[in-house]
DNA sequence: TGTACATCAGTGAACGCGCGTTCACTGATGTAC
DNA sequence: TGTACATCAGTGAACGCGCGTTCACTGATGTAC
């Protein structure tokens, strides 16, 4: 086959690499982005910073100019997951419209925990990672934050007089716990693989919202 | 200070090393053994062929006449847990006692289920290895089994009046779902460590039985 | 507007490490006759 | 009862690997005067 065209992309391709700047510009988003890809893949446990670097295209000494360790790098991934999973709960809360206030408020409440367990079975190596046990701490607040997604959610259900008052207190715990619950043994060895839990999980959502009436 | 009996004792020692047979005996289980300890103080990311050897006094080749790969003693070990986990369920079931036996019957299900988060607070890394993502699957079922604890004591709430027939086939896992969920929020990173969870567990627990009346 | 200089963000080589796994081997055990 | 031999369960050395982290360094950038 001709391979003037080609070589002349080839070449253009050589040329950015040998124009690339000394300095990054944005490295920490860099590598941040570039673990968020292998977390997706491999799993908080794939994650390294000297194949981060090679990926990025950098030394790897030069990760260490952005995070004191691995384990920091890690407690950012942990924090980007739980953000990228807020914020499908926020897309799915959305999602429910209505001018029913009672009933959307517990329709909405719903579709949350539905779409908490859909980003658990469709990207379980995140959601692992979201939770992760980490040395380090975020040093920031997740923003946005599922907790709060889901404080606000029984708030507007009290609000709308779903839920009785008297439940405020318990009642995000009472729902985290059964939505994580599920999410965790349906992404889990335990579970058969392949085999679809829509049934265990309607019947998991709906246990909740009975549960706080 | 005298040395004379501490060197009776020291070659005592250096003889029962020299003494060591050629053939371990039991390896396979030495192996296991060796692995649940180091599980329980580094997590299963801390497990390694070549140092259960090392703690066992073997060559590292020597363990793969027992397991074909790290994944397989991985599995081992995860089993391992989830029994582990199972015995203390059945402990706590067997401690309530009483002639009610509709009451003991709901009792006895909150025992297990205040067991279960118990088990995972007090060795969260033995939790986390009981339902680890593992890439080989068990050849035997789990003896004793979590699950079946569970199923026959909801089994039972329903014999004895506590919980309607028409639950029966959500039950267990709207029961799994709430107490596996509240474990292990409070053990991974999100959970402030060292704070109390005791209210957020009643509740949570609570809640189950409330949602299978 | 130009320049000296501090600071920042990279490089590249090296350190020491432990890992999983394989290989040719040998010592111990059990079994058929 | 003794013995030849297959099989089992170890040894020990080596392979190739990738990792986190440190170090002395240099190129680029921004800033004070």
């Amino acid at each position: 086959m001709p391979n003037d065209v080609n070589d002349v992309n080839m070449y253009g391709r050589l040329v950015d690499m040998l124009d690339k700047p000394y300095h990054h510009g944005s490295l920490e988003e860099a590598l941040v982005g570039a673990a968020m890809n292998v977390v997706e893949d491999m799993g908080i446990a794939g994650l390294s910073l000297r194949d981060l670097a090679r990926t990025v295209g950098v030394s790897p000494s030069a990760t260490y100019r952005h995070f004191p360790s691995r384990e920091h790098l890690v407690m950012r991934v942990s924090q980007r997951s739980r953000e990228a999973l807020a914020r499908t709960l926020l897309v799915a809360r959305d999602g429910i419209v209505g001018n029913n206030t009672k009933r959307r408020s517990v329709e909405r409440f719903e579709a949350i925990g539905r779409a908490y367990v859909q980003f658990a079975v469709d990207q379980p190596t995140l959601f692992e990672a979201a939770f992760a046990r980490c040395e380090v701490g975020p040093t920031t607040p997740d923003d946005p934050s599922a907790w709060s997604v889901l404080v606000d959610s029984i708030e507007q259900m009290i609000s709308a007089g779903a839920v009785p008052p008297s439940r405020r207190k318990e009642a995000p715990m009472i729902a985290w716990s059964g939505v994580h619950g599920i999410s965790t043994i349906v992404t889990s060895s335990i579970w058969p693989a392949g085999v679809s839990a829509d049934e265990e999980i309607n019947a998991v959502i709906a246990s909740l919202t009975r549960s706080l009436r």
